[in-house]
RNA sequence: GGUGCGUUAGUUCAGUUGGUUAGAAUACAUGCCUGUCACGCAUGGGGUCACGAGUUCGAGUCUCGUACGCACCGCCA
């Protein structure tokens, strides 16, 4: 038996046992004719001890012992001399009797420490050593408690999980596909799927009801921090819903979730907010509702008012008010200018005004502006003595409302009102049904194309397209996208309108979707569904800034697995036999 | 496709105005040390300064290019 307890679990009850450990050696201590291992596994750190004078020659083996051998002895469980309050086992140590080196280490090429020594790079290209570290350990060991809550809470909701298949057919619709060449057809390609959406769809016809999957997805579009191009959704669908009961279940699994993960109460019903309203309010379909700081629209208080040429040709005038921030030195208001400048937010300027303490506003377009111009800026602002006003202008409505929203995050980063252990949910809903594309020169879905449009709307498919709003909806937390679902079409002639609107020709949704359009012929239930992803919940639980570190094996950023080094070239053999022809283009 | 920052010891980094033999910490090795737990002390080994070209009497340092890494924009139904 290579172990009898693990190296967390030995306290002063134990004293006296006679027990055996395995683990790896996270350091050792000499300390003249005694020496100290501490002995590592998942499960905590325990401390070994070695004496020359009861046996030299167990010692002396243990004075050879390297960083991360593995190693399995037997001893008995002794209260210190001196206990170690720090660590869970801090009060015994094991006097060994036996040793047996199970197997011998290199030196690591990092420590194996909370604080390693290592950059995320080396970490990368090692992290089945990273992975013993206890931070990162401790992500995916919160990572499957989340699996687990979430199969927990959706079977007793009656859910199914259910499989689909990872080899499907390409749909051009959306993000890239990662396409995968089929040798016993040759010249014909399968693509990994983005989502389930179509099959999941299928079982929903198939009269499954209530199917989820815990579902890995792939598009081979670029990274960020909270995007991998293979990452998990926790993927539902429902038969017989509509918008109102998706969000009451889905916002229970929310709730349920943060109770159970980090013992944090959503008592209220979760804010929601139409599309247009947080794009108006807040510049953004995914507002951080952490903090207060709405937009305030000022035409009609700066336009045509005064003698400032750039307010007088926008389109936007837009403000938000920093409570308090009046005080903001010229040095301050400089960097949060160059921020907004910045190639990534690309305003033109930023304008900015002082309420001072005698109630007079004193900003940097005073001399355009009347004092009575200033204060009905100050009352539409509703700012006090103390506030700091700031105004971004531009010609392109939405450009200017993005731009605000970022200086409305920054502003909010700066007065520590993004704290990382406080949650703010929401939904945004009413999301529109397409969005023009300049470079395709068609309507987009927004959504995806099986999206259904809200009843209301739908006669204004034929007349105002753009203007059709669909029941689509978003769940956002901290001004992160954690999920979005929407009611499907379940009505072949409505779903063949939709495609028509979106520039397929008949034979082209035929040949992509026929199978779904063919099964909405015989009997498709109204259903819907939403999409968790698993990737971003746990590192909001686990106050991660990037997805990576719930990974436990992560592409970098170019999408490379940098430990494996894939992708990779493959053997022309092999490109033979799926009759495949490298062209690089030079 | 684009922007910014970076690449120096196993690792994390410093390296001034272009000028002697490129440093620190940590890790590693050896020795001393009987209650350490980030042990301590002493000694030692360890470098193609990412690669290529250029400027210069002279380049880790300046210029250009390439590769790689990170963050972001575009992109992500």
């Amino acid at each position: 038996m290579y172990r009898t307890k693990t190296c967390g679990e030995l306290s002063l009850t134990n004293e006296g046992q006679d027990v055996v450990l395995s683990g790896w050696v996270q350091r050792t201590r000499k300390m003249g004719g005694m020496t100290f291992v501490d002995l590592r596994d998942r499960y905590g750190i325990t401390q070994l001890v070695f004496n020359e004078e009861t046996n030299a020659n167990l010692c002396e083996q243990a004075n050879k012992l390297g960083r991360e051998f593995v190693i399995q002895v037997t001893g008995t469980v002794k209260k210190r001399f001196s206990p170690n309050d720090k660590i869970p086992t801090g009060a015994i140590e094991i006097i060994v009797s036996e040793l047996c080196i199970l197997n011998k280490s290199d030196v690591p090429p990092f420590t194996i420490e909370d604080n390693t020594d290592g950059g995320d790079d080396i970490r990368m290209k090692y992290r089945y050593l990273d992975l013993r570290r206890n931070n990162v350990r401790s992500n995916i060991e919160l990572r499957h408690k989340v699996c687990f809550e979430v199969r927990r809470y959706l079977d007793s909701k009656g859910f199914l999980e259910i499989e689909t298949p990872i080899l499907i057919g390409s749909t051009p619709e959306g993000a890239r596909d990662f396409i995968v060449p089929s040798r016993m057809n040759p010249g014909s390609f399968y693509a990994l799927p983005q989502s389930p959406q179509l099959f999941k769809q299928l079982l929903m016809v198939a009269g499954m009801d209530r199917y989820f999957q815990i579902a890995k997805c792939f598009r081979d579009e670029d990274l960020r921090a909270d995007r991998q191009p293979e990452f998990t959704q926790i993927d539902c669908e429902m038969s017989f819903v509509e918008q109102e009961d998706i969000i009451t279940l889905f916002e229970g699994m929310a709730k349920y979730l943060f109770k159970e993960i980090s013992n944090y109460e959503l008592t209220e019903p979760f804010l929601r907010l139409s599309w247009q309203d947080a794009m108006c309010r807040f510049g953004s379909d995914k507002p951080d509702m952490r903090f207060e700081m709405e937009f305030v629209e000022l035409m009609d208080v700066l336009k045509g008012t005064g003698d400032f040429t750039v307010f007088n040709d926008a389109e936007y005038i837009g403000a938000i008010c920093a409570t308090g921030c009046a005080d903001y030195t010229r040095k301050q208001l400089d960097q949060l200018t160059d921020f907004i400048k910045s190639p990534q937010i690309g305003a033109k300027g930023l304008v900015y005004a002082r309420v001072q303490n005698d109630g007079i506003v004193k900003s940097s377009v005073d001399k355009f502006y009347s004092p009575e111009v200033l204060n009905s800026l100050k009352e539409k602002m509703n700012a006090t003595a103390g506030d700091l006003i700031l105004i971004l202008s531009g010609e392109n409505a939405m450009k200017t409302r993005k731009q605000l929203c970022e200086l409305r995050l920054e502003m909010g980063t700066r007065l520590g009102l993004r704290n990382k252990n406080k949650f703010s949910l929401l939904w945004v809903i009413d999301f529109p049904m397409f969005e023009w594309s300049d470079e395709e020169n068609r309507l987009l879905a927004m959504h995806h194309p099986f999206t259904s449009p809200k009843p209301e709307d739908i006669e204004l498919l034929d007349t105002a397209p753009a203007k059709v709003r669909a029941n689509a909806y978003d769940m956002v937390c901290n001004g992160v996208e954690v999920g979005g679902g929407s009611i499907r079409i379940h009505n072949q002639e409505l779903q063949s309108k939709i495609f028509s609107i979106l520039g397929f020709t008949k034979e082209r949704a035929e040949q992509q979707f026929g199978f779904l359009t063919n099964a909405f012929k015989y009997g498709a239930p109204p259903h819907g569904g939403l999409a968790y992803g698993l990737d971003r919940w746990v590192s909001l639980f686990a106050g991660l800034d990037s997805i990576r570190d719930c990974i436990a094996f992560p592409k970098n950023n170019s999408g490379r697995d940098v430990m494996c080094d894939a992708p990779s070239t493959v053997d022309p053999a092999q490109l033979e036999e799926l009759s495949l022809k490298i062209d690089l283009k030079a």
